[in-house]
DNA sequence: ACATCAAGTTAAATATAATTTACATAAAGT
DNA sequence: ACTTTATGTAAATTATATTTAACTTGATGT
């Protein structure tokens, strides 16, 4: 019944030429501790990271953000 | 160059039975003053209220919330 | 073997900004 | 006029997103 964000950032990271998390950390103007804490679900970005992300990768946030029920 | 958040609340609150602020406060379990800012794009709200919200009016979130440039 | 560097993880502290509390306005009904 | 309903906004508070800092691991070079 719980719902719960999750994300696929590190694949996208692989993806996107094997991006290290500082890399796409300085891209996002961020530290390379928030984009580890975001991708391994520690708590969710802001809404306007989570867009500022999507745009980098070129994809739309619902394909980087999913919101599904866990157990 | 700077991007900006936008959303469509209030026209999705009139599509779904005229739904007033408080009402969809109530469903989100939120304040309707939350609900006022955020539709007024005040702040953004968090990623977790955002995807709650499409989820509620059984939209993508992002046909709910844009991420746009501004002059 | 040792040192260095890059990458990842985590805890604690801070700063931000998301949310609430409280007050105010306008419209509509009785 | 008075009440009710819907909305708006400022100020204060709270929550949490983000940073700072420290620790760990693995790879690479000498």
């Amino acid at each position: 019944m719980a719902k719960q964000i999750s994300n696929n950032i590190r694949k996208l990271r692989f993806e996107h030429d094997e991006m290290t998390q500082a890399a796409l950390a300085e891209a996002l103007g961020v530290t390379r501790q928030t984009v580890a804490a975001m991708e391994g679900n520690k708590y969710p970005p802001s809404l306007e990271l989570a867009f500022k992300l999507a745009d980098l990768f070129d994809e739309d946030i619902s394909d980087v953000f999913e919101y599904n029920e866990i157990n």
